[in-house]
DNA sequence: TATGTTTGACAATGACGTATGTCAATATTC
DNA sequence: GAATATTGACATACGTCATTGTCAAACATA
């Protein structure tokens, strides 16, 4: 015969409601996460270390997410979500030509690569080994990535002048080059300067261009079959 | 006092000596370990497991490596041996032209990789996040790769035509290319057909020669640097 | 001030994996 | 055939970590 405890509840605390309350803690928590996954990598991260860095208690954790590979998932959607709004805005100013477009994006890509170091093992790295479903998420969001890509391209270049080619096959291609660009800049200590990995990259995008269709690009003699004269 | 138990020792057991006996459970662990790893990843491999799947007991498995990841290590080792050997073993016949040689060294490539689905996973996931020191055998590893593609970019291109590209980064992305096509491909059930992947790769290394130095036939006007121009 | 709520520090539990150890069965050498 | 080596099946110790639970202090409300 109790049950009748008035269950107050206390609105806010420390002046903030509990529902913001809350939200703050995930978001330390997905901050926490970036930095411990982002220097360690994900198998050698613990809850602990996380909360700890976060300043948070485990119960907190478990408040917010099912388990590490839960906020994994959450670190990698906010971290991918960044990087593609940036990217965008970095492409909407830019001219509309393969070659000024591809030096746009690539240069926010690679310069928020090196600015966060924390990115390239969790978006390039970590991902497809943390759990399937996580490496499901990972290829849902690089094809989505190599999407828009084809996207451009395909614009640039109608069908009917892509000489048999995959723009899907070119772009999944396209968009390797440019992680594992990533990874080999930052193992060398970003040596070679932002601009130069970018132009080396955009000129793999001209080349294709070029080659393909000669939109813009230095005109190549588009004849049928005729490709690099096979020495003979 | 005693000492002097004359220490028989067995030379052969079951006809074979115990040199060679260690040397096959070696061998057996490195095949299951392949298998294991493979399949479940090097984070959800135990010991226990690689050593039922080797039919060997855990005591064989110190015995050859201190670890799991030397282990893993052995394994990743064993698989690019034979990947290179099998890659060079199609480039040697191939005529010396840049789309010949590429297409035979990605059809083996691409042809492997498919045959062998343990394989991706090894190579071109779970090794970067084994341990700091695996990681560094990947980097050099790739580096190899990349390395001896770039020896036979610059061979076709002199240093002259090649239009201000750092061929070490273009090999580097080239590499990426084809790791991220790999993955595109089994993730997707290797639907496309082998020579339709490979074409569009082989085309990504036409195209750069293309737009660099037209065509493949250098025919250098010889300036100051010349290099060796393998065509006749 | 009294009562219930929110928080932080930390303990308890249980699962799991590595690395080493035990012991009997089998093979080999003398 | 006796003594030792080798093997295979299994057990044990040890540590780490995820996850839940306990408790008291700080805070909010009436």
């Amino acid at each position: 015969m109790t049950e009748r405890t008035t269950r107050r509840k206390t609105s806010r605390f420390r002046g903030v409601a509990a529902e913001e309350r809350q939200a703050q803690r995930r978001a330390m928590l997905i901050e926490a996460g970036a930095d411990v996954f982002g220097e360690h990598g994900f198998h050698a991260a613990t809850v602990r270390e996380i909360c700890k860095r976060a300043k948070l208690t485990e119960r907190y954790f478990y408040e917010s997410f099912a388990n590490r590979e839960a906020l994994f998932a959450a670190v990698y959607e906010q971290l991918t979500q960044n990087l593609r709004d940036e990217m965008v805005a970095a492409l909407l100013p830019a001219p509309r030509d393969v070659g000024a477009m591809a030096r746009a994006g690539l240069t926010t890509l690679f310069a928020s690569m090196r600015d966060d170091p924390r990115l390239m093992r969790i978006l390039f790295v970590d991902v497809f080994t943390v759990s399937d479903e996580v490496d499901r998420l990972s290829r849902r969001t690089t094809g989505a990535f190599a999407q828009l890509l084809q996207t451009l391209v395909d614009s640039f270049y109608p069908a009917d002048r892509r000489g048999g080619l995959d723009t899907n096959l070119i772009a999944h291609g396209l968009v390797g080059a440019c992680m594992n660009l990533v990874m080999y800049w930052a193992y060398g200590g970003y040596k070679e300067p932002l601009e130069s990995v970018v132009h080396n990259v955009a000129v793999l995008f001209e080349a294709l261009g070029a080659y393909v269709g000669g939109a813009e690009a230095p005109a190549a003699p588009a004849g049928p079959g005729r490709r690099v004269t096979r020495r003979r």
